[in-house]
RNA sequence: CGCGGAGUAGAGCAGUUGGUAGCUCGUCGGGCUCAUAACCCGGAGGUCGCAGGUUCGAGUCCUGUCUCCGCAACCA
């Protein structure tokens, strides 16, 4: 029998920024799917990677001080960057394409010139609205009361020289295809793709720029870039070989049977990106999935909000399973769903320690404790069954099917709560058998005793097997501690109650999944985080200098002198405020008062030698006259205000003048 | 009337084709002691946003209405 191929891919996510927990979301789900598939016998190609054309890249880069190029390597290939975050996560992708990969950009231009000679493609004017200081186009909707979004100053009519590709042309081909097939998923996408965008008429798509250059030439229009629909969904195909030489899998894997994707990109995905298939003559993806939002206190997560969540703040604290599983088990796909630290810890507390990891660990003691390891032969079978017995038995028999009928209608949430109503099941046996019980004699009930924890590992080995796909690392150490060898973690052994060998060696290990203290590990949390946005800020900046002009003899007036602390102490019922009593060489102390407490101890400048200005007007502070201003360098560390007094050679007389 | 989604026990959420309202947490009481102070059983707590309608019967279909959220050319 030939086997069958399974092709799915995440969106291609767009470097501008570090990933977040939401991104984390999207390609978790897809690796859980592609894991699955690859359980079931399917041959699976995985793709993900980045789509990283564009102003704002090209912006930013500018803003950043690099090239383009330098400052999407950064983020897709850095540190902490999205393939690192892949592979933090245990992302089992095939293949990861970058739309600056040489092949692609090839690929894109055999494109776009087959389009344009098919006459799918054609130029036009591309009218909008133009900010010249910000050198942006912009479209009607994008306006801000009529104004620049950026920079909020006038804008005007403008026109640029561009391609159009003739979506319109599709439409009614769309349209059938999003209401008459279950081509776009969940159903509930439907009407608002065809009430929004069909019904009010497509209309032909822009499909190159000329007000920037950061992107795939169009080889037969130099000036002209390909803008990101044709550069960035041919992805699917380019990175399968489709018009290059670098793969040779297109025929084999194309069309996709699943793209995963946001609900915001649904748009491109279930109309654009069809359309231009169309175009192409090629086969249509079997469907395209568009999965629900994360969201934070109801709203969505942004950067300006400042509540982005970090994927590896959480995986470092709770482990990659636990993080890959919350995501899986708590939201619906299909829909929004809220994002919560406590959600994530009560998660993981109920269902992987309380429920999952307790079970395994009482079922591996218990098989310890009374049998050493090893379970006597005949354990399997059981010639007086008890109603709980045959019920347990048949609930992990049929977990299989009822698993494999929600993973196929992409609903990894249900598959879930189906293992975990097992489990729980599992829990219950326990107390209806009361193995503890039946210890007390062997000798009468040692047989029954055998086949009750007989009954448990193959009901955990069942689970195991179908939580494999979210939680790889942790299933192999549950198997390893029930004695499941490779054999029998198989799918075909899933439905098959009755495969764990009766002399499998059992040996309890470490707690799969400890408890987590939740009030500790929140406050944990929150400082974790506060610690990362205040990395997020800039290192050190400083105040921006003075563009007006001071004349010499105005700035020769600032009588600048070296003085000598004498005394240094606290300004009473002030949190700020220093006093000193200094040397300036007259003779005479001079008493200057400085709010630097935050920064300096008292006593730690004594006998410093330090510069102030001495000829300010005196000033009262605190009922304390100050006469000048002790001189400090100021910059700020990641939001965070620092200041150095200028101390200088203690060689230097106190009174030398600076100038 | 731009489009879409959501409003269900104290909180957070499930509820395909209409048929006795469920889950997790919390709370109260009981059981057990193998286990990660975990596990098991039971109780209290909801007029399923509001108002109509269809139906023998509606959280589930229809109409109207209120509130919240998202989208409206590239934030998963």
């Amino acid at each position: 029998m030939e086997q069958k191929k399974f092709y799915i891919t995440t969106p291609i996510y767009y470097p501008s920024d570090k990933l977040h927990i939401g991104h984390t979301y999207c390609t978790v789900a897809t690796d859980a799917m592609a894991r699955y598939k690859r359980l079931t016998g399917c041959d699976v190609m995985f793709l993900t990677g980045t789509d990283e054309h564009g102003q704002k890249i090209e912006d930013k880069a500018k803003e950043a001080g690099v090239s383009p190029k330098e400052f999407v390597d950064r983020i897709v290939e850095g540190p902490k960057g999205v393939k690192d975050l892949w592979k933090l996560m245990n992302i089992s992708n095939d293949r990861f394409i970058r739309t600056t990969d040489d092949y692609h950009m090839e690929s894109v231009q055999k494109i776009f010139k087959k389009m344009y000679e098919k006459g799918d493609i054609y130029k036009g004017t591309y009218k909008g609205k133009y900010c010249k200081p910000c050198e942006s186009f912009w479209t009607e909707s994008q306006l801000v009361d009529g104004k620049c979004p950026d920079c909020g100053r006038e804008v005007q009519d403008a026109e640029e020289e561009a391609y159009f590709f003739r979506l319109s042309k599709y439409a009614d081909r769309i349209r059938d295809l999003l209401e008459n097939t279950d081509f776009l998923q969940p159903r509930s996408r439907v009407n608002e793709m065809v009430k929004n965008f069909i019904d009010p008429g497509l209309e032909d798509l822009c499909v190159s720029r000329t007000s920037f250059t950061w992107g795939i030439p169009v080889d037969f229009d130099p000036g002209h870039v390909v803008y990101v629909w044709v550069d960035a969904l041919f992805n699917y195909t380019t990175a399968l070989g489709f018009l290059n030489d670098k793969y040779h899998d297109y025929d084999k894997y194309w069309p996709a049977d699943v793209h995963f994707v946001g609900k915001e990109i649904v748009r491109f995905h279930s109309i654009i990106w069809p359309a231009m298939l169309m175009s192409m003559e090629m086969p249509l993806p079997k469907h395209v999935f568009g999965h629900g939002w994360l969201l934070l206190d109801g709203g969505k997560m942004s950067k300006s909000k400042g509540n982005v969540v970090d994927p590896y703040i959480l995986a470092e604290k709770f482990g990659v399973d636990a993080l890959r599983f919350f995501l899986m088990r708590t939201f619906p796909f299909g829909s929004d769903g809220n994002f919560s630290n406590e959600l994530l810890i009560q998660t993981i507390n109920t269902d992987l320690a309380n429920d999952l990891g307790n079970l395994v660990s009482r079922t591996t003691a218990m098989a310890g404790k009374y049998f050493g390891g090893k379970l006597p032969a005949g354990c399997r079978t059981c010639a007086a069954p008890e109603s709980f017995d045959t019920d347990l038995i048949a609930m992990a028999s049929g977990l299989r099917e009822k698993y494999e009928t929600a993973m196929e209608t992409f609903a990894p949430h249900k598959a879930l709560d189906e293992v975990f109503h097992v489990i729980q099941r599992a829990n219950k046996y326990i107390d209806e058998t009361a193995p503890w019980a039946l210890a007390k004699d062997m000798d009468k009930n040692g047989a029954r005793l055998a086949h009750v924890l007989y009954n448990l590992l193959e009901t955990t080995r069942i689970c195991g097997i179908l939580l494999s796909p979210f939680m790889p690392e942790s299933c192999d150490k549950l198997f390893a501690q029930i004695g499941a060898d490779a054999g029998v973690r198989t799918w075909d052994s899933a439905a098959a109650w009755g495969s764990l060998p009766e002399d499998a060696a059992v040996a309890k290990g470490e707690n799969l999944f400890p408890r987590i203290d939740t009030e500790k590990a929140l406050a944990e949390l929150e400082e974790l985080e506060a610690a990362a946005r205040k990395a997020a800020l800039p290192a050190v900046e400083v105040e921006p200098q003075l563009t007006e002009k001071v004349d010499f003899d105005t700035f020769c007036k600032s009588d600048f002198r070296v003085v000598k602390v004498k005394s240094c102490e606290a300004v009473k019922k002030s949190e700020k405020l220093l006093k000193f009593i200094l040397d300036d060489g007259t003779g005479t102390d001079r008493q200057i008062l400085s709010g630097i407490h935050k920064f300096y101890e008292p006593e730690d400048l004594i006998g410093k030698t330090l510069v102030a200005i001495v000829n300010l007007p005196p000033r009262k502070m605190m009922g304390l006259e100050s006469n000048g201003m002790l001189i400090s360098a100021v910059h700020t560390e990641h939001g965070e205000e620092k200041l150095h007094l200028l101390m200088v050679d203690d060689a230097i007389p106190a009174g030398a003048k600076l100038c």
